[in-house]
DNA sequence: AGATCTAATTGTTCCAAACCATTATAGAAG
DNA sequence: CTTCTATAATGGTTTGGAACAATTAGATCT
């Protein structure tokens, strides 16, 4: 019927694309690493590089529903690695300030990821290295 | 500090993979799709290509807990798209073996990914497809 | 036969995300 | 200016995916 179901690269990129999130999601579950859990990373990295945002804008950035962002912004704030403002021009809204503490966990996590991954990628040349970055961000493009 | 945390192509792939990840989480969560999870996705496929296994093999497989697997098998039982087979030469053990109904599913739901991923793909060459195929495989067997 | 090892299941917990209902404020229309 | 409607955010609840720990039952080894 199908059998060989790996013929064409259409076909490859949607197999190893179950793959990769089975094995991704393993990984960053794993709490040894996990300074951070990844919603926080993202969330952090996002307001660090974007600045200060709402959870609307947040929730569209990531395409999350606003109800996952409002948890996961709350339970940084809790932390204490975002501040949690209002904003003087709607009473209703409210902005997310990454704090000094947030940079801090973000950077470290960020590192402790790097590393791993260079590790992994260890006998990868560089220009494999670059063109699957370059894909990815193509990709991640492509799904927005 | 940081600040454009872009430059180099491991900088890339750390952060787009972060993004990926999500992504890819939020489309296959969406219940307008999903007649099969993630989950039973994968262990049907592997079933069906690699014949009838037990879970233990299954978990070795994904780098899941057995319990997981176990746990995920037992639902696919249950939907009648996998059967439980008793060991003959173990009385512990047992095989599980994709249904013909259970075979169906999966066909209908890589169908479904393939039709979604290739309008997705719409405005890629052919060159960058079969590339980042490729590298999607290589980075899974460099995880593994 | 008893000790130990292994296959699998089940209880529990955690995280991520969705959907739905709710509260509170803003803005628009009468 | 008051009522209706739209929007910002939160909280309740459910589902899926995964881990770890405890348990049961059948192997294996001495």
């Amino acid at each position: 019927m199908l059998k060989e179901m790996n013929e064409n690269p259409l076909e490859t990129i949607e197999l190893e694309l179950a793959v990769l999130i089975r094995r991704l999601t393993s990984i960053t579950a794993d709490k040894r690493n996990a300074t951070l859990d990844r919603s926080a990373y993202l969330l952090l990295h996002q307001l660090y590089l974007q600045g200060s945002s709402g959870v609307r804008a947040l929730a569209d950035e990531f395409q999350l529903d606003i109800s996952t962002v409002s948890r996961q912004a709350a339970a940084l704030e809790q932390k204490g690695y975002v501040d949690k403002v209002p904003d003087p021009m709607d009473g209703r809204a409210y902005f997310y300030q990454i704090t000094d503490l947030g940079t801090k966990m973000l950077v470290e996590y960020k590192q402790g990821r790097l590393d791993r991954l260079t590790k992994l990628l260890n006998g990868w040349s560089d220009e494999d290295c670059e063109r699957f970055g370059d894909l990815l961000r193509k990709f991640n493009q492509s799904i927005k």
